[in-house]
DNA sequence: ACCTGAACACCGTTCAAGT
DNA sequence: ACCTGAACACCGTTCAAGT
């Protein structure tokens, strides 16, 4: 990339940031663009889509929680860890409005330039669950996209203007179920 | 109002329930008066903002739910009447894609169309949430809020078209919560 | 009273032309 | 290689004109 033009890619991303935190995923394209001082053409030519620039703004993100997922070494204690990914993950997905829902619709489609970050992420989380279940601190009956549900209805409930009064305690009661252990008969 | 005029509206009511369960709560207006062969003002003059025309779509249910509350009387078990509540609020919340949205961001909004009755809804559900946690059915740290929160993100997960595998049995996960009676001390 | 077309300022997409 | 303006088909809003 010549330099010109990495220049234009950063300050695209970096304009990206703050109006996307400010009108969340479906901020206006030309919107940023003309922030930038950028031609619209130049922003499509970076990204040729949508999802491709908001990748740009999470990936790293995603990235850190799938890399904290799987050094999460045997020394440590399962359900402590599982914890802490869940906490990063709901801090991550709340950023800014309506990445939840952009991450879990791109899970479902493999041609989303967010479909490989959130399919690894995915798939650490359920790493982090199969050993907390091993060690008998986690519901038996989930799955990484039972946990991804779970963790992604709190992300929900954190990413709503109208809830954040009470939304760490609300959220945390949707994520201590994943830690519940069913004793009781169905 | 006039005949003429009536059948309009009905026209454009019935076309817009079949877009919107389509396209979600953010399908085009001007679609939906061409299909309902309208002129776009026209359909302007009868729902002047898109929240009246989702609130001509959505009021039945939302009465629905108050009116299940009100008239469910002491002689009723209070945990089996606050599970019947959620089960609808869920079913009525995830008819279309966005409007668990729609619902939070309206309780925040007293200019909104929807304001009037999300606000008789939550009342309503308070309501139901009070007489189980007398009857020790009910966690007691939850308020009408809280409970909407918890109903509104069991919906969410519900809506999510790349949930529906189990979305019926990850939802109760969730509004189980409600129903625990927390007897560990924190 | 009620309906409607036209004008407006936006959006995202495409493409031919510029350095 | 990289950038850009212009044309296009959409969107929601407003308003002056029709019956």
């Amino acid at each position: 990339m010549r330099t010109d033009a990495a220049k234009n890619y950063n300050r695209i991303v970096d304009v990206a940031r703050s109006v996307v935190a400010e009108h969340g995923v479906d901020a206006s394209l030309r919107d940023i663009a003309r922030q930038a001082d950028v031609g619209f053409a130049t922003l499509l030519r970076h990204f040729p889509t949508r999802d491709a620039l908001l990748e740009a703004l999470l990936r790293a993100g995603f990235d850190d929680l799938a890399a904290q997922a799987t050094s999460a070494d045997s020394s440590q204690d399962p359900a402590l860890a599982l914890a802490g990914w869940l906490r990063e993950f709901v801090t991550c997905a709340a950023r800014y409005r309506g990445v939840v829902e952009l991450m879990t619709s791109a899970l479902d489609d493999a041609e989303s330039a967010l479909h490989a970050s959130c399919a690894a992420m995915r798939a650490a989380g359920g790493g982090l669950l199969a050993r907390a279940q091993e060690a008998g601190a986690a519901r038996s009956d989930l799955d990484a996209t039972g946990l991804f549900a779970l963790a992604g209805a709190a992300a929900w409930l954190h990413s709503q203007p109208a809830l954040t009064e009470h939304a760490d305690a609300l959220a945390a009661l949707i994520t201590n179920v994943i830690f519940e252990n069913q004793t009781k008969a169905a």
